[in-house]
DNA sequence: ATTTTTTAGGAAAACGTTTACTGCCTATAT
DNA sequence: ATATAGGCAGTAAACGTTTTCCTAAAAAAT
């Protein structure tokens, strides 16, 4: 009942090495036969079957995703991204979502030697998984690495200059009571965005208004931004270390009575999809999601593929995008 | 380089069978056997083949999932658990998201013979992918059904008793002025809640105030709620059919300076993870994303490796979750 | 026309497992 | 003690491709 590439042949006229051929796209085949066994191909409904294939070859053509966690929109957006970019290049993704520490990589699909290459999103820590796989020989890149250090190839974004963007955004608005809420300190994404606002602040001779630390919750920023309300010390503009953060403040405001953006301009980062639908639409520093996906697969392929490169660091830029959040000092 | 089952052989001082014994937990291994063979794996270092296990087996051990988007916490949700219950049955999970219609399951991952079988998510029309699946005899579960009729075994949810208990939730904080706003028309799931809202309130002599059709997003229930405020026409409590329509009501009713829940109740329908970060709390009615996944997966694998037993339907309650944002009318 | 080069296609040997099938050896029953 | 069954382990044949030679034919060069 299965056909195999051995009935293609027969029905073709032709033998199995040839059938390969044409299914491998190689050369050395004559135009006239190429179009005969695509002929049976059709005819027969030929699949060829995937797992004779990879072991023929010694290549599974399966690249490994590691994420803590689908829930948010930016690995979201970079999962499907590299997903396509995968595709274009004959590849197929294998996801492995688990709340990192425990089971990583090496984890479910990855135990096997099922993977030609492991893409590592956001990896906090140098866990026992990265090891691992660089122990077995198997590619790695790092996504948006959280380290201080990076064990392998990544691809980073400039959190530094998203933050650094976000305060003169607000400072040219002619705000100058401004606050910042961090994220969590593990993040270094959190601890450069900090950074960067407060040299932005100091570029332009001023002080923080106040700098807070919460997680990345909408909860967090609602808390915070309940806080200042009650104890009557509000900022006129708040850059929040990512966009649940920022939406927070905003609905706590909103609950509050006040009139935004009039009464505080809120900056967030991500760009998460509904960032452009709560009202007003959010300002905040969009995530180059794509870029850091094709970036990525463009290593982990060259390394897989080609020679083992040095160990390179690409470092993208984030961009301003501006809506209605921020305006300017009443 | 490549450790082998006949390397692990050679060092145990036995056959490549008795190795592949142990390594599919088979009997018939004298327990010294067994030790010898699971310490010459440990020394080497062995992972078994995938492909050549698939190959021989003549099963992948993959099971494909499609779904239109991972943007969705719903389907984020059914996936996550998905994936935890394939693990624990010893297979994998390979995802295909794509926005429907076009290659869909045929697509990527399940072109060739990667998959033992396949969960559809969500599907709203059966399309030529389901139809080359049950040609090409593959097993396939359809999780969520938006189809009428079911062209195979499916999990769903009832999606009227859900409607029905948010009606009568409202209704029995008194609210007699209750409006809805629909899901799009092509999801059955949509035409559902809007059926069970409307037999709530028949069996309570009420007649909707109104009911409107939007689409699932934030923006969506913002535009209709501004329209009701402009026009001075709000109901005092409003079912809408997700989560997303229900923030955006809230957020136009907060912007607008009206004070929740005091002067509009609301009642979402998902459970999305910030339904209860925002304020007050969203009520919503939860969908039983883990019995979904749970039932679907037990389904799939009885037809992959049991009888092909008849198509079944197998339909789950969902939860009403009572937050804030639905209270007794003033 | 003959030799050399290029091109196209095939035979056979991998690739690393699992799965019959066979036979030995050891208990158990007679 | 002998026949019998049953548990264990091994040999060989799949599984469906790709890859490495190698040869025949065709094209180019002499």
């Amino acid at each position: 009942m299965k056909v195999s590439i051995f009935d293609v042949a027969r029905r073709a006229g032709l033998s199995v090495v040839t059938v390969s051929r044409v299914l491998n796209g190689a050369a050395s085949v004559r135009d006239k036969n190429r179009e005969k066994v695509l002929q049976a191909m059709k005819e027969l409904d030929y699949r060829p079957n995937a797992s004779a294939r990879s072991l023929a070859k010694g290549k599974t053509g399966i690249i490994g995703l590691t994420l803590r966690t689908l829930q948010d929109s930016f690995f979201d957006a970079v999962a499907k991204e590299i997903n396509d970019r995968l595709a274009e290049r004959g590849y197929y993704l294998a996801l492995s979502v688990s709340p990192e520490g425990e089971g990583s990589p090496a984890h479910s699909t990855f135990k096997e030697d099922r993977v030609d290459g492991v893409l590592l999103l956001s990896p906090i820590r140098e866990d026992e998984s990265v090891l691992e796989l660089k122990r077995r020989k198997i590619p790695v890149v790092l996504l948006d690495n959280q380290m201080r250090h990076s064990p392998a190839p990544s691809v980073i974004v400039d959190n530094f200059k998203g933050g650094f963007d976000a305060a003169c955004h607000l400072i040219g608005l002619g705000h100058r009571r401004i606050s910042h809420i961090a994220g969590p300190g593990p993040f270094l994404s959190s601890r450069e965005r900090e950074r960067g606002f407060r040299a932005a602040m100091a570029e332009a001779g001023l002080q923080p208004f106040s700098v807070e630390r919460g997680t990345f919750r909408i909860s967090s920023g609602y808390e915070i931004a309940e806080r200042w309300i009650r104890a009557d010390r509000l900022p006129t503009a708040v850059f929040a270390a990512d966009d649940n953060i920022a939406l927070g403040v905003m609905d706590a405001c909103k609950n509050a009575g006040l009139r935004l953006p009039r009464d505080l301009s809120v900056v967030g980062f991500d760009d998460q999809p509904y960032a452009a639908e709560f009202r007003p639409g959010l300002t905040t520093v969009r995530q180059p999601a794509g870029q850091i996906a094709r970036h990525g697969v463009e290593l982990l392929l060259k390394r897989i593929e080609g020679a083992p490169q040095r160990s390179v660091t690409v470092k993208l830029e984030p961009e301003l995008v501006v809506r209605e959040s921020a305006a300017p000092i009443a």
